[in-house]
DNA sequence: AACACATACCTTGCAATACAAGATAGTGAG
DNA sequence: CTCACTATCTTGTATTGCAAGGTATGTGTT
């Protein structure tokens, strides 16, 4: 068993609370993840991920230049994306409560 | 995004917990998972995995006959099971502690 | 100019796993 | 006998994170 599978279904999620607090493009959000505690992110990862999210109208994204590099690829949460999000939080809070109900009681 | 996904690497972890307190068998695992508050979870996706453990040496099984029905396959935890599920665990605060302070922080 | 390096995005193929649907069987009640 | 409940297992499918690799832009060094 690996951190990986546990990330599934989830990682879209963190992603929608990344991209809420503020417009964000792939490559930072990788590095976003890392600070806070996750394993690294594969990119491969990252960015099928976010195409998903736009296919499914979850986000939009603008192209900007950046001052050192290739073009970035800002993403932002629709309305939709927002509601996804609040989804995503409730169903990760009962997840919680399900899984340490689990494996902290009695003994 | 469904309930489903975010299972996925948990619910070995918690078959195991919920071994971890006592001998038990395939389909009780299932009503238990019910009442600490999972959804259904279904027992084509739990008798699978048992044996997967199993092949692994995390758990060990004795067949008993039941009162009413068919013969039980009762579980129970190995060393080896005992330690992934410790494993398990530390991986769980880890992943708990990371999402919530992506979703939760700022704002 | 030539080169390395960091930034930034994307694609292909793979592995893991939860689930739906269904097969098989024993027991007891009506 | 039929129905419902208990109990286990199998097959095929969908999702998704990742490794590995490819493309391209800008900066700094030699």
């Amino acid at each position: 068993m690996s951190q990986t599978q546990m990330m599934k279904g989830i990682l879209d999620g963190c992603l929608l609370a990344i991209i809420a607090r503020k417009e964000c493009y792939g490559y930072e959000m990788a590095e976003s993840l890392s600070e806070y505690g996750f394993d690294t992110i594969s990119e491969g990862t990252i960015y099928p991920l976010l195409m998903r999210m736009q296919r499914e109208g979850l986000v939009s994204s603008v192209l900007r230049n950046s001052t050192a590099g290739p073009k970035r690829k800002y993403y932002s949460l629709t309305s939709k994306g927002q509601q996804e999000l609040n989804e995503f939080q409730t169903r990760w809070f009962q997840l919680e409560n399900c899984v340490n109900a689990v494996i902290k009681e009695g003994n």
